[in-house]
DNA sequence: TGCTTGCTTGGAGTGCGCTCCAACTCCGTA
DNA sequence: TACGGAGTTGGAGCGCACTCCAAGCAAGCA
């Protein structure tokens, strides 16, 4: 893919600034999951640099060395995990973007499903709030009046 | 809340009106699920019929009926299982009712922590929707102008 | 030279919340 | 009497998203 580079390459390729150590510390993350998500295709081709660095910088034991470009996609995953996406639907948008521009209409579709779902998610979560607010007031007005609630299991 | 019962009995004590069948039907869950949730101690006591109801009707085989009250509290458990409360929550939960009013003040602790929570929850998906958002807008605005966008995976 | 630190790998293990299985028992209808 | 359907049990299995393990390597330092 690239010759032996230690610094710079034609735009689309990067070798990275920081080691998984750094990585997890910027992104919380940790260095199992990092190295997972690259097993399991949800990052890729991140760039290499050490020992076994003959050719290309990615031969077997040489070490991981992160972009900016891969910060901000880590970052950007990191927020569709956190609003529930499947790391199985991040994994397609990943294949998605490699495959090209023919896919950029899927791509903002499932991003827009996604939205959908983000926003019933919120909606659910703030009725269930009501239902905890209550339950909440059921037991100060008991505080208040030494009474006893409705609630029990069994 | 409720009071509805057919077959009157000590007052803490309601053998129910429903099947695990129509309990199935009316919360969305599973038979099983309504099992476990017994067998973890999720919700106990859960009243019997059958064949081997030899004095309480609680023997080994017979059915489960349950009681308004009994799907009062599977609303509830799903409400917060909805909002995230982790099963161990609820159980303990669960448990601090079964040991009556000195635990008052503990179960309203834990609701009020896990309101916390979700708010916090809530926020979090509100900020991710703007991420979400702000990315259709780039596909929006590419597809306007059949330009390229910044994101790639590798 | 030995020791520590940070990293590498493939594969196995973990925790959560179910979900299913095998083998059985009743009940109602034909 | 036979049969289908709904229910019972303890225990095993599953899918997800990590999380950890064992064994090894390379660099830096005393």
């Amino acid at each position: 893919m690239s010759a032996t580079q230690q610094v710079t390459t034609p735009e689309d390729y990067e070798v990275g600034k920081y080691s998984i150590g750094e990585v997890v510390e910027r992104t919380g993350l940790t260095a199992h999951t990092l190295r997972w998500y690259e097993r399991i295709g949800l990052m890729r081709h991140v760039s290499r640099q050490g020992p076994r660095a003959g050719g290309d910088g990615n031969g077997r034991g040489s070490r991981r060395r992160y972009s900016d470009h891969d910060l901000d996609w880590l970052e950007f995953v990191g927020k569709m995990r956190l609003t529930g996406m499947p790391v199985a639907d991040m994994l397609r948008y990943a294949e998605m973007i490699r495959l090209g521009d023919e896919t950029r209409a899927a791509r903002r579709e499932l991003l827009e499903d996604h939205r959908e779902e983000v926003r019933n998610r919120i909606s659910d979560l703030q009725s269930c709030l009501l239902v905890i607010d209550y339950k909440i007031e059921t037991y100060a007005d008991a505080e208040r009046s030494n009474d006893d609630e409705h609630s029990q299991v069994g």
